[in-house]
DNA sequence: CCCGAATATACCGATTTTGATATAAGGGGC
DNA sequence: GCCCCTTATATCAAAATCGGTATATTCGGG
């Protein structure tokens, strides 16, 4: 209901490239889930980061492998329109 | 490889009980997890902290709905023999 | 080349989580 | 009753994360 359909105009061809492209690595698995999500809901980092009531370099941080608390991980995942589904899995 | 089966003798018929009770907000969805993966591999508190490297208040506390770190969450499922798994699903 | 948008990196103070210890409560067996 | 095991709560220092700012980089358009 905001500003999106105005600025994923040009923007939204190659992000996907980066998101497999940082898939070779399980470590970033997570980064690539919400760079995935942000992508789709067609937001910029910016804009994320308003909605998170933080700053952008605090969403780029969060993108970029660092293991977040549950937390901000839950307030990243409901600006994009999503929310955090945590499973233990046979490992 | 250790102790287990000698320690889950009595214990484990009403953890479950427990388990089902907390479900009751949502908010305790992860701690319920915890609990249950622990209880399913037939180890206490104390082992898991032994595995995870820290003391078993920590692992309660853990157990107790404050959100943790990804760190911590993952050092606790390899305690219990699992591995965390994290999705963004539709909100 | 210059500019603006989007993302990434660095630093520091503030907040949160964790580590460590002590302690208490509950249950079962002797 | 007394132990022993398990779990929960409290406190405080240490460590990690977060908020905020500044800055760098990359890309595309004019």
């Amino acid at each position: 209901m905001i500003e999106f359909d105005d600025l994923r105009n040009d923007w939204n061809k190659d992000p996907e490239f980066r998101a497999e492209f940082e898939a070779l690595k399980p470590e970033f698995e997570l980064a690539r889930k919400l760079i995935e999500a942000r992508v789709r809901a067609g937001m910029s980092q910016s804009e994320v980061a308003i909605r998170m009531g933080t700053s952008q370099p605090t969403v780029a941080r969060l993108e970029s492998g660092h293991k977040p608390s549950l937390k901000t991980l839950e307030r990243y995942a409901d600006a994009v329109g999503m929310k955090v589904e945590i499973n233990l899995v046979a490992g």
